[in-house]
DNA sequence: ATTTTTCGGGTACGCCGTACCCAATTACCG
DNA sequence: CGGTAATTGGGTACGGCGTACCCGAAAAAT
């Protein structure tokens, strides 16, 4: 049967104010009392990689404070509550690595390596899909990888407002496409069902499908139409990216003097 | 704070051969036995209503049979889990009702209004979007959808593989940008807190940020760079086309003897 | 009338986030 | 040095979740 990812775990009432001192680390370390046994930075590390390994749902705090080793409620000395505890995971994740140096060439190598990165950040942090992402608490992870995309595509000659209509399609595009890739190896993963195990088993509904007359054009697709070895990402990212050449292009013959790079 | 959505409701380990069975309806009556004092067309109506309402995460078996007036673990007669209650809920909510008609005009009308009809859908239920979609079980509604998509696409004279990637291409934009739409609306709900209060609560940040001189193509981004009144789902989705266009063009002038409609 | 089958649903278990406390620890003040 | 204020650790408890397991009631078949 179909899952859903997670329940509604809503970034909802809590404490911006709170969220950003803790990213950008504003804490003043009071001077009574004992020290603490823990640290910010080891709850962060941990939470992510339990939830890199197990998904988000092992992210609980008396899961984490097991592996952690302390009691589940010293978590809450340190992180409000789990609504913050996701927004610096994010941050933390979003944090590039080759930080700050813009990718060379061209506007379309840019925007097709931030595509590609955004692909693998999803990849590698299946979990960042069911985390709301509007209204990201700024910090400095963030910040700097929009940057740096902005610094990449500015050569494409385009108002303010489009270059961040190119990240939002960009983004959403390459969003879309992980999630059905990340639901696709979550369902062979949790089910422990093969792919062809899972068609096998559609397959007398299908062949009545077929069958029925109701659905020519399905039924008159060839076999290859669904191949694994069809690479939908690159697809879809190529046509988009001759999309928004078709922009620039028109952009350039209406002011040729305004061409950059 | 930011929230994901939902735990990990997964449509792992369940019975596809039973989902098959409720949603094409082989469900034969005992003779035996009191009558049933449920539907399952009247669960899935009002899992399906709760979920436009509430959200995902209202639709617990609990408050589902308190809304339908019957003992939780009476839902158990119908249903076989929680998951195979989403499997339903998918194709209920998949069925089209413009159903079967294909849309008048040529490949980019049809696509402009299979991308215009899935965001609309996404808006309806919001809730789509936390659940696993990969591995459909294939209802009545999810087929449907499918042959009139592809009855609309087929003039574009691409190869079978390449008309499911104009879909997976479409389909991963829309629920992308939707995503990014849905977070936003959630969010606003949620908090309580408008854009605007938010905004103003990362502002001190946001200003510290601007001069750093860290973040120089940010910092010069004008006021409407993020402006409200930039439509980014259509700014997306004719760039898409465009490159869609570029695609058939090209496809055309290789061979023009082919070309349809 | 009895048997067989099905339906309704109560109880219980192990998860979850976290509010509310209190004891132990540490640093400052006198 | 003793006392006090501040801080950390974490136990207990509450109300939510999905659902396994059961048993009593209802209805048709015999």
């Amino acid at each position: 049967m179909t899952s859903t990812n997670g329940g509604d775990t809503q970034r909802t009432g809590s404490d911006i104010t709170r969220s950003l001192e803790l990213l950008w680390g504003e804490g003043e370390r009071p001077t009574r009392g004992p020290k603490p046994g823990l640290t910010l930075d080891r709850i962060v590390t941990e939470a992510v990689r339990l939830a890199d390994a197990e998904g988000l749902s092992a992210v609980s705090m008396r899961r984490l404070s097991t592996e952690l080793g302390t009691g589940t409620m010293s978590l809450y000395r340190y992180v409000p509550g789990k609504g913050e505890l996701l927004d610096l995971m994010l941050d933390r994740v979003n944090t590039v690595s080759g930080e700050s140096q813009p990718p060379p060439g061209g506007w379309r190598e840019a925007v097709e390596a931030y595509a590609r990165e955004t692909l693998v950040l999803h990849r590698e942090h299946p979990w960042l899909l069911q985390v709301n992402q509007a209204r990201p608490v700024l910090g400095p992870g963030s910040v700097g990888g929009l940057e740096r995309t902005l610094s990449g595509i500015e050569s494409m000659g385009l108002t303010d407002p489009e270059l961040i209509g190119v990240i939002v399609m960009v983004e959403g595009y390459v969003t879309g496409v992980a999630r059905t890739q990340l639901h696709e190896v979550e369902a062979t993963k949790k089910s422990g069902l093969s792919d062809e195990a899972f068609w096998e088993a559609q397959y007398p509904t299908l062949e009545r499908i077929m069958n029925s007359g109701r659905y020519p054009h399905l039924a008159g697709l060839s076999d290859d139409a669904f191949g694994r070895d069809f690479d939908h990402f690159e697809f879809g990212l190529q046509r988009l990216l001759d999309g928004l050449d078709v922009l620039v292009a028109g952009r350039e013959a209406e002011n040729p003097d305004t061409r950059k790079a």
